[in-house]
DNA sequence: CCCTCATTCATACGTTCGTTTGAATCATAC
DNA sequence: GTATGATTCAAACGAACGTATGAATGAGGG
């Protein structure tokens, strides 16, 4: 009854080339032969590509949605009110984990977030499933009330900024790569950089109307 | 020799489905069609699909780019250097002009922006031609001058910041119309709202090592 | 041993894709 | 009017795509 392996094979071929082509990029074809199983094994295990995607999806999300949902609820535990950094640290934090640096893999995790962001297909926004926005919610309650003084709309805005800040960060460094003699952040630096850099935003004053 | 009609109307048709469905999820023909132009329109006048694809991004990043350098321009021309907040305003801005509220094209504009940024191919990196990155490394080193306590590396993870918010910022709102009650903001809020935000996280202090 | 059921396999179907072709059409200059 | 060069047109090309099919294969229980 457990998958054996060819399942398994055919998640981690398509979690590779669907972060390097993205979703249109990439044929059933390229994925079964990377993963060497046979061409109807797509559509045997997960019924078609789209749903194959889905799979991905669920499978890189999951552990992000679950930290951050752990430690937002770790910080509504305490007596205290949680401060703006604290809370852009439980929700971005997640987000650089597991992409350490020199960490292959954790690049190509990041990539593929991007990618399933970024698709403008429809069938893109079915990828994730609903506790993506769920979560996204609770930490908009919670933002709200460690920055009383924003409007609604621009609170939104901001939160908009922390998932593309996130989200975009790897994107230059991974399509133009030893461009100008950048060094790579590793994903240890860049975590830490994304957390200032947010928290900063975050905490600035309202826009004067 | 002036281009007499369908070339433009190519361009727009292509724009328009670019920043839609993106490069790939588009097809030559549903672009011919919207045009309602001959399907060999394109062959004939762009040679192929990617180079259309360049000609369309060409047009869109060419105003943008011109107002980022005649910004910064006008910024290190003046006795007095000029401030954090006037360089993001100088580099952000121009992004978010042209999709003023209500305006169904700034939308679609600032999409297809996206689209190119976020495509995986690596086509796409010749899409938007040398000047942009060019015009980058202008203001890198204008940044450095205003913020000389940040390290090189710091400095480009803040730039590329700057690039994801502007560009990915209105993604949410496109994708998810009317989703749970989020007014969408019009342009003119999103710039103002960018500028506050990310003038605020430029000028954070740097992470400690 | 053989039946069963899950999985793997080679192969094919129908569609859509980007691109090409060569004739038809048009404007313009002689 | 007619020749010329640029443009538009209908049609077709081969390739690649996602998916479906039915036979082969393998392991486990009777």
């Amino acid at each position: 009854m457990a998958p054996p392996d060819t399942r398994t094979q055919i998640l981690d071929a398509a979690e590779h080339l669907f972060a390097e082509r993205g979703f249109r990029g990439t044929s059933v074809r390229a994925i079964t032969d990377l993963a060497k199983v046979n061409l109807a094994a797509v559509g045997y295990h997960f019924g078609s590509k789209a749903e194959l995607m889905a799979a991905v999806a669920r499978r890189v999300v999951a552990p992000i949605n679950a930290a951050q949902s752990a430690g937002l609820d770790r910080l509504l535990a305490r007596t205290s009110e949680p401060t703006v950094a604290e809370l852009v640290e439980a929700f971005a934090g997640p987000m650089f984990d597991g992409m350490r640096a020199g960490d292959e893999n954790g690049a190509r995790t990041s990539r593929l977030i991007v990618t399933i962001i970024c698709d403008p297909a429809k069938e893109a926004r079915s990828w994730t499933g609903p506790a993506e926005s769920e979560i996204r919610g609770r930490f908009q309650t919670a933002f709200q009330r460690a920055l009383p003084h924003l409007t609604e709309g621009e609170l939104w805005f901001r939160i908009r900024g922390i998932l593309a800040v996130a989200a975009v960060d790897r994107i230059e460094v991974y399509n133009q790569p030893g461009s100008a003699g950048h060094s790579t952040p590793g994903g240890e630096a860049a975590r830490s950089w994304a957390i200032t850099f947010l928290a900063a935003a975050m905490s600035a004053p309202p826009t004067p109307s």
